[in-house]
Formats: C-alpha cells, structure tokens, sequence
DNA sequence: GTGGAATTGATCGCGGGCGATATTGTCGCT
DNA sequence: AGCGACAATATCGCCCGCGATCAATTCCAC
C-alpha cells in the first residue's frame, strides 16, 4: 500500500496508518493510567484550559459534541472531570478537573517527552511536521462544509 | 490544541486530526460509492492484487484481522467481493473482486487524483510527506511488540 | 412580552479499531 | 495414527467518530 501508484492515496493512507499506529504506540503509556487516546487528548487540554464547556473542547479537538459527551460522561465516572451546566448560559455544560484529575492530567503532560526521547525524534523536524500537517488539515476543512477549523 | 507546548502531543495530535479530516473530506466522494473509508482502502487494495487472504490484506492496511472480518462481510453483502476458503491452507479465506466489484475499484482508482486536482497539491510535496510519514510509522512499529510493518 | 430561529448538548444507530477469546486447520514430533 | 504447538480467521465487548434527530435554552424581530 506504500507503494501505491496514487500519490494521495498513499499520502491519506500513510496518514491514517501513522495515526493509528502512533495510537498504538501510545496505549502502553496510557494504559497505566486508565485512559484512552482520545481521553488522553481532553485530559491534556483541560489541564491548559480548565472550565471550558463542551463546544469549545470539541472545536480545539476537532471534534463533534456527539463524540465527546459520552467520552466525558465516561471520565466524570471514574472521578477525573466534573461537568455543571453554565450560570451564564444555561445550555452549555462547563467541565472541571477534580483534584484526582489534576493529578492525572499532570502525568499525561510528561508522556509527550518521554515518546520523544524513546522515538529519539528531532525537535525541528517534528515542529516541521505539525506544521505542515496543521496546513493540510486546515486546506481540508475549507473545502468541507462542515467547516473544522482552528 | 494546535499550539501545545508539548512538541510531541502536537505532531500527534496533528497527525490525528488531519487523519480524520480526510476522511471526513473523502466520505463526499465515497458516499456515491456507497463505500466507508476503510472500504475504499481494501477496494483499492483489491484492485491492485485480487486473490489475497485476509491477513495478507490486513498487513498491507497495518490492521487486525478482527477488523476486517466484518468489514469484509459487509462488502462482500453489497456483492462487491468474494470470499473462499483457501484450496492449499483451508484457515485462510481468500478474496475476490466481483464483477460489480472491480467496476467500483476501478471508480475508487480514480478518486486520488480528483482529490489532488481540487486541493492543488504539490505532487512532489506530497510524495514527501508520505515518506517521512511511513519512516514515522516503522519507528513506531519497531517499538512495539504487536509489530505492525510494511 | 411572544413566537420563531438559532445554539448547545445529548441520544441513537452504525461502522470502524482492537484486546481477549474461541474455532478450525496445519505442522511437527514421536 | 496421535498429540500438542502454532497459525488463520471469527466472535464478543468496549470505546471512538459521526450523521440524524431531539430537548432545552437563548436570541431576536416584532
């Protein structure tokens, strides 16, 4: 499949292969602490940004709402996150990490370092790499209505 | 999320991100077709060499056998694929292209380049890309005991 | 203020993706 | 032949990812 003739073709697939077995990769380190990539990913970012509601999660994530809400009603049950409807506006539901979770969420943000020395990856090419994936993505959504975007 | 301060999350993240937006970007081209993504990749796959078993199909797509068995049930429902027991090895199950099935390859063969064509993609860019992301994904493999390889 | 449109989030259904396990077939050793 | 290790595939259960739909809330024109 590498040597696909189709220059997209194998672009999208070594994408989607590389997605995957990065996923992989990750569940050894994950797995300790009882979360899943995904998981991991909303753990990580409400550790940045904690009291965000649930669209504005989705948007950083890239992500639809009906993804998330059953993810997060997951982790408020093993006691990381904890969801309350907004004063402000009674529609959105805000999420906030528990103590436990600051604790989890703080593991999770040594785990990208630890890859990067185990994977011996260079800082610059993988910079390099973010970007241009972060182009492409971008390139994607303004041709799809429905309009992922940073 | 793209701006994370962890170089790694980011090239990960990215990674997983521009990996659903194309699928999101193909599913306009595919939903025709009647045809998932994934299905598309063993359409292709097919039509590059009919006659495979399961798990030779599996390797090529760094997939579990476990994932394709009803993948392969569905479309061989649509009528697009064959599956018979191997003659020599009666564990395998080999796979055949239909004759409504290699009319649908042949229209899957083409989409790449539409693709190319709407995004204007530097072909030698791509090309790029899709090298370093295989080189990414055998780093990855290499350190991981279940050993998905090219 | 009131009624309709828009927004937010949740629920349902379906198709992946995979770990664990079961089933069936092959091979090697004796 | 018979038995045990191994291999190929399938089944089950769980978690994503998302389209379609729904309930609740807010916004806005009037």
């Amino acid at each position: 499949m590498a040597k696909s003739p189709e220059p997209d073709a194998m672009l999208c697939f070594n994408l989607y292969a590389a997605s995957h077995a990065f996923t992989r990769y990750y569940k050894r380190l994950l797995a300790p602490l009882g979360l899943t990539y995904p998981q991991y990913l909303v753990m990580l970012r409400l550790h940045q940004s904690d009291g965000q509601h649930v669209g504005s999660l989705a948007r950083d994530l890239c992500l639809e709402t009906n993804t998330l809400s059953p993810l997060l009603k997951r982790i408020e049950a093993m006691g990381l996150v904890r969801r309350a409807r907004s004063g402000d506006d009674e529609r959105r539901v805000d999420l906030f990490l528990t103590d436990k979770g600051r604790e989890i969420a703080k593991q999770c943000s040594g785990i990208p370092y630890q890859i990067m020395q185990e994977l011996d990856l260079d800082l610059e090419t993988v910079l390099q790499h973010s970007e241009s994936l972060l182009g492409l993505r971008q390139k994607l959504s303004l041709r799809d209505k429905s309009g992922h975007q940073t």
